[in-house]
DNA sequence: TTAGAGCTTCCAGTCGCTGTAAGGTCAACT
DNA sequence: AGTTGACCTTACAGCGACTGGAAGCTCTAA
């Protein structure tokens, strides 16, 4: 199994394997007589664990991490509980974040009639001009 | 008005508003004759605008091109309000991707003993095993 | 005078890839 | 046997939006 072949089992794009092999996240691949990668099922599965904890959002040191994690017969599961709460942490905040973003581009946005005019609820925003919110009437 | 004063007044650092002029963000500031930068108020505005902007998300091309309607008499709102809806679009997306995150990490995670034992279903769901959501009694 | 902070420019590093260039290899077709 | 064209290899540059650091000039206060 050379590397696109890995590629279209994994999801991943071989450009993508290879730069994981360069970063130490999968140790290097076997080569065959011509110098081409070749992957067994095992490495496989090690390809999509970091896509999938790449897919939760965890960065790729940890997905690295993990992935020792998961072939450590020692490890905990509390040190495992930890970094994926660590990650809801995260994600709770980058909703939160993207949720105030939204609420403020709508606001304005509803009030703009996007029409030929110049006038604009949002440049309005932009430039720190406090919008009503109410229509007056 | 220098350049620190300016970081100050707008909530950027130093570094970044030299960044901003130096990709054209903001038109070069005029200098002192010690060479220093020196900063109107009236460029103070671009910059709160731009970093207005970026905080709603916007990427620094798109902030760019807000502020130059915003100084352009001649724009339209509807200009404008495709580019926040389109903003909006795109934040929506990013929420919906995070809870599917949060969702899957939730489970796992509840599931997780977080204990000093190895098992553990985060480290499942990683390996892709299916992991039972429903707790059998 | 001298120390320290602040200004300048320029270049490297971050993160996680992606693109590009230059070259070797392989399978199929002529 | 030659030639395509698709694949593989390495190595380096670029993306976005900064951030950090080095080296040198300037200003202020003690």
């Amino acid at each position: 199994m050379n590397i696109s072949q890995a590629a279209a089992a994994t999801g991943l794009t071989s450009k993508t394997i290879r730069f994981y092999e360069q970063q130490g996240v999968i140790p290097p691949a076997a080569r065959s007589a011509n110098g081409y990668r070749i992957y067994s099922e095992q490495q496989l599965e090690s390809l999509r664990f970091i896509k999938r904890a790449r897919d939760l959002g965890f960065s790729l040191d940890e997905s690295r991490e993990l992935l020792q994690l998961s072939q450590d017969p020692s490890r905990t599961s509390a040190s495992v509980k930890q970094k994926a709460e660590l990650q809801i942490q995260r994600i709770d905040q980058q909703i939160e974040s993207l949720q105030q973003m939204r609420a403020i581009l709508e606001s304005a946005a509803r009030e703009c009639r996007g029409d030929d005019g110049a006038e604009c609820p949002i440049l309005d925003q932009l430039n720190g001009v406090t919008v009503d919110n109410e229509s007056p009437e």
